[in-house]
DNA sequence: CCAATAATTTAGACTAGCCTAAATTGTGCC
DNA sequence: GGCACAATTTAGGCTAGTCTAAATTATTGG
């Protein structure tokens, strides 16, 4: 249906959108790994495929037709990432490369049969949110643990700017997506935390700047 | 490393080798269906990175490293088959262009990881041995057609005693080697085999003498 | 308001991979 | 041997996707 490249422009530009709000050319250039000049022929061609509404100067954005094709990409993704990870024992820090090629496989039958060998899941290693069939994001209460109560059972869900330093620091300190915790003690300096949290049966702390989305987990 | 399109060369010309012992131009241009001319570009091309001996009008050939190539190709489409069909619940027929899609995932941890996964499986669904790591296919346990067991789907790999009248009464009905069938039916008259079976949506059948070789064909 | 600058687009060129048509080579038969 | 025919290669052209360099547009500070 879409070529390799098609496909790659248009996750750029819903990641963009997503992040920033707008897709500029040389920010999706970026994404990609290209030149500028390239993107603004690629914008044209998927504006005339209908998938990219192209304001020349002023970036791109995508219509009905290329979001549902930019969630149906994030969808195979996650749940190859998930498969990775839950499947063939990958860590969740080894996966996005392979996950890129797997995501360009092409056939419904397969994504369906995966996704329910994989038991439906709703959110990928990272945490990030996987949209059903029809574009579908599962909904899911999260709380900063900046304003998480000290004292709680929580669970880490996510990490607000994805930042994988701050994931793979976590991770070093036996915190990582989807682990439960106690949270023991949090300090504020100027935008940074200073946690102390207690998880399997061990005492860490960690100094940390981006927002973790946690939930409050019940018993 | 290579390209879609040189893989695919690389395993057309292996299939052809395999098969026919001989790879011509307008055979690999068959199975890829394109052109003579465009497989002789690619001869040329796969030539000069070492992979293909290309003998101007009389074939190619492949050299120990595109040999290697293309094993590592049956050995990825071969696992990926055996995934679709053993975990996802595919039939064996419906899992071909799927498994062409996948093969060309480029990762060695992914496959090992598969691998294992799987249990590392010797055969796929269609019978066909699972080359391993180093390329080493895997020996097959042969039945004699006198012995198949009627109903099931065997794969003939071998004519005992050579026979040529034979091979070529097999082939005027669509049984060669390599070629799977469903043994339908089977009367013995003093030495001689009346078969029946089911290949290609034909029922076909032929009074054969000697010893044909096959193996059961898990479904 | 306009000049400097940054972003973008346009122009023109290149490669990989494919095609058609024409030229070449190999083969088999008289 | 030489001719007919099939297979193959060569020649030349096309498209998708990329690039660099030049031209254009938007923005912003003085």
């Amino acid at each position: 249906m879409f070529s390799r490249s098609e496909e790659d422009h248009i996750k750029a530009i819903h990641g963009l959108l997503q992040d920033a709000g707008q897709a500029f050319t040389k920010d999706i250039a970026e994404r990609l790994n290209t030149r500028a000049s390239s993107v603004t022929d690629m914008l044209k061609k998927l504006a005339g495929k209908g998938l990219v509404k192209h304001a020349p100067y002023h970036g791109a954005t995508l219509t009905l037709k290329g979001r549902r094709q930019a969630l149906s990409l994030v969808r195979k993704h996650r749940l190859w990432e998930t498969f990775l990870v839950q499947r063939l024992g990958f860590a969740w820090d080894e996966v996005h490369e392979v996950a890129e090629q797997l995501e360009h496989v092409s056939s419904e039958p397969l994504i369906e049969r995966l996704d329910a060998y994989l038991g439906h899941p709703r959110f990928d290693p990272h945490g990030d949110p996987i949209p059903d069939r029809d574009g579908r994001m599962p909904e899911r209460v999260t709380v900063h643990l900046s304003e998480a109560q000290v004292g709680l059972r929580h669970r880490l869900v996510a990490v607000k700017d994805g930042s994988d330093a701050l994931l793979r620091l976590l991770d070093a300190k036996g915190l990582a997506i989807g682990r439960a915790f106690i949270l023991a003690a949090r300090q504020e300096f100027d935008g940074s935390l200073q946690l102390t949290w207690r998880s399997g049966g061990c005492d860490l702390s960690a100094q940390v700047a981006a927002h973790l989305l946690t939930v409050p987990d019940p018993a």
